[in-house]
DNA sequence: GTCTATATGATGATAGAC
DNA sequence: GTCTATCATCATATAGAC
């Protein structure tokens, strides 16, 4: 499985040049409800969990319209993660040198992505996908996770940066799984700020040098 | 779901009084590789993921067995889960009072269930069918997740004590999904020794009290 | 774009013979 | 304890009419 397949997307590229026999907007309202069903769905109860018959019976479309748009299960999913999150935002927010604040701004930056309803519930999709089963571990790491790794990496320096990086994102996926995806109380009903403040001391202890050199 | 639940377990209870007409120990091979290729299935598939039939399959044993001795899905993992993995182990492992290392107490304790081959398959399939759904969340706070935060509640002290242990326990679940679910390099392949290392700074500022007050 | 009809196969579970 | 046979249901996916 990979998210940045779609084997069937049917949908007619919007940013073609001729705009005069282009599709008017707002006509294909039955391919958002799929995503938008698919999305609530995956998010409740995971890729496996979820059939394309439900999706087409929650958006109120006939099932064969979702293979019609999408090609496969595959293809619902991508496209669900693919439309409604993109991981670039994060390394927009972050700043280009590490200062005081770098863990708060992570912090920040990251979960940032969760506390948008439609983001959130593609993000929750996405974990449940990926901590589902040994083949769809990588989507984690495919979705715009290397490239934080890296940029953390460049911020902090060091000898032993990325592993440091890694450490950091790991302990960022931690706690994004559990407020937003296992909804650990009492995580879960922290304000954000309080949540960050109380998260901030271990990112900041690991982003620090205060690990034991490698050997 | 509830792993507590056992079905319709047959298995004749093996402490009963009068050794006369009991059973000869070693006869029930089929059960043991029923729940072995059970464990190594849903550790690697995940709950979902993983049929009764195909259990059977890798056991080399008739489907209907596994009905049989287990009743249903859920009793094979509950089974699977609840016979492989004692979490009083990790409690047994504690200090009784923090001292200076609590950090990396905490870790090798907790972590210790990761290291066996039986226990790591049978924790990996929790966590993998925990995380999967919003229904079978709470699998993780049953499974001996609630006495291990009133047990570093009560070692930290302090007035929001319970939420600093959450937080604790958060760190703990984090990095343990990090390096032996989703396997992330270069945790995955860390020593135990040096990902302890990497790992305890995190959770050290975090039971100590560098976390700014609730309001 | 939308839907009916259907091919094809896997699934969890049960009843009952040996 | 073990297996055959089977039920009822669900799944993904496709072909083709309107």
């Amino acid at each position: 499985m990979a998210v940045s397949k779609s084997p069937a997307d049917s949908t007619p590229a919007a940013g073609g040049g001729q705009p005069r026999t282009g599709r008017r907007p707002g006509e294909n309202s039955t391919r958002a409800a799929i995503l938008k069903a698919a999305r609530e769905l995956f998010a409740e109860l995971g890729f496996a969990g979820t059939s394309t018959r439900a999706i087409a019976r929650k958006a109120g479309v006939d099932p064969a319209l979702v293979h019609h748009f999408f090609g496969n299960k595959e293809g619902v999913f991508a496209a669900a993660v693919r439309e409604t999150v993109s991981t670039d935002t994060v390394l927009d927010k972050l700043p280009e040198t590490a200062g005081e604040n770098l863990a708060e701004e992570l912090l920040r930056a990251f979960l940032g992505l969760w506390e948008e309803r439609e983001t959130a519930e593609a993000m929750v999709a996405l974990y449940r996908t990926a901590v589902a089963a040994n083949s769809t571990t990588n989507l984690l790491h495919d979705a715009g996770m290397a490239p934080l790794i890296e940029r953390i990496a460049k911020l902090i320096g060091g000898r032993d940066a990325k592993a440091r990086a890694t450490m950091v994102c790991s302990q960022l996926i931690g706690v994004a799984l559990l407020r937003y995806v296992l909804r650990l109380e009492p995580l879960a009903s922290m304000s954000l700020p309080r949540f960050i403040r109380y998260s901030a001391p271990a990112v900041r202890a690991t982003l620090s040098g205060e690990i034991a050199p490698a050997r």
